[in-house]
DNA sequence: TTCCTTATTGAAAAAATATTTCAATACGTT
DNA sequence: AACGTATTGAAATATTTTTTCAATAAGGAA
C-alpha cells in the first residue's frame, strides 16, 4: 500500500471517528481499482495482495461501514447479491432475461427524474441503478421459431 | 387451488414443453397475488397454503424456470436479494445509505430512455429496475451535526 | 378410463455465503 | 515508548442455495 488515491475517503473515515487500519484501507483501495461491482469473496482476494492479513470477516464488516459512510454503494449485480462498488458509481444495463447476457448503455436523460424525487422525498441521490431487462437479439429470434 | 387467475402464464409453461403441475400452479398463483417482491423463503411458505407437499428446493428450481420464460423476473430487495416477482413488475425507489430505509416514488419520464437503449442494443425491454441511493431526510440532519 | 413413460418432485446431504463470538493485535493518543 | 481501546482474524454458528436420487404424478397412448 504505497500510493493512497482516496484521500478525501480515508479522510472521512478518520472524521467519523473511525481508524485507518490496513485491512481497511485495502478494501477501499480495492473498490476504486475496480469500476464493476464487486462480491465480498472477490474483494477479499484481491485486498489479500494489498493486506496478506486480510480476513473475509473484515472484508463484510468495513464494507458494511463504508456503506454506512457513504463511501461504497451495494449493488445488486445478477451473479452477486452483495456486490459493492465506489460510492458515486452508477450503473446502466440491460439483463436478457434467458441468456442473461449484459450490456451497459450510457445513460442520459436520468437527470430530470433524479430531481424530482428529490423535490419530493427529501433524499440526496448520490447513486444510482437502472437495471432493464428483456430479451436480446439473439433470444428473440430463437422464441419465433 | 379454485380458481386459476393466469391462464396465460399456464399456457406458456405449456407451450414450452413443461408440465403443468401443482407446485409451479402454486408459485405462480404466489408471484401474482403479491406487488413487491419476495423472497424464495416467503414464496415457499405462502405457497403451501396452496400445494401443501411445496418444496423449497422446488420453489427455487421454479422461480428460475419462470424467469428463464419471462414469466417472473428476479428483483434485487435490499434485504433478499433473490428475490422475485410477477414479470412486469417494475419497481422504482429511494434507499438511504445510512439506515437503509426505503421509499417508493412513482416513475415517469423513462420512456424515452428505454426506446433509446431498444435501438441502440436491439433488445426488448419488458421491466425495469431503478434504484436510487442517497441519504434520506433524518440521516441527512444527523450528519450535520 | 387405465396404463406407461418420463419429467418433476421433496428430503437429505453438500456447498456456498453470511454472521457471531472472543482472545489477540495494532491504531492513535498521551 | 506505553497505554487504552477499537479492530482484527480464526473458529464456530447460522443462513441460504445447489446437488443428488429414489419416489411420485403429469399427460399421452391404448
Amino acid at each position: 500500500m504505497t500510493h493512497l488515491k482516496h484521500p478525501a475517503m480515508t479522510q472521512a473515515l478518520r472524521e467519523a471517528g473511525y481508524r485507518l487500519t490496513q485491512p481497511r484501507l485495502a478494501v477501499l483501495q480495492v473498490l476504486q481499482e475496480n469500476d464493476a461491482g464487486l462480491s465480498p469473496e472477490e474483494i477479499y482476494r484481491q485486498g489479500k495482495t494489498l493486506c496478506p492479513t486480510l480476513g473475509l470477516v473484515t472484508v463484510y464488516r468495513t464494507l458494511d461501514l463504508l456503506a454506512e459512510l457513504g463511501l461504497a454503494r451495494r449493488v445488486h449485480s445478477e451473479q452477486h447479491c452483495h456486490s459493492y462498488a465506489s460510492a458515486g458509481a452508477d450503473r446502466h444495463y440491460v439483463i436478457c432475461q434467458a441468456c442473461r447476457r449484459v450490456i451497459e448503455f450510457p445513460c442520459h436523460g436520468l437527470d430530470d427524474l433524479i430531481a424530482e424525487v428529490r423535490q419530493r422525498t427529501g433524499y440526496t441521490i448520490v447513486g444510482h441503478l437502472l437495471e432493464l431487462s428483456g430479451l436480446c437479439p439473439d433470444c428473440q429470434a430463437r422464441q419465433e421459431m
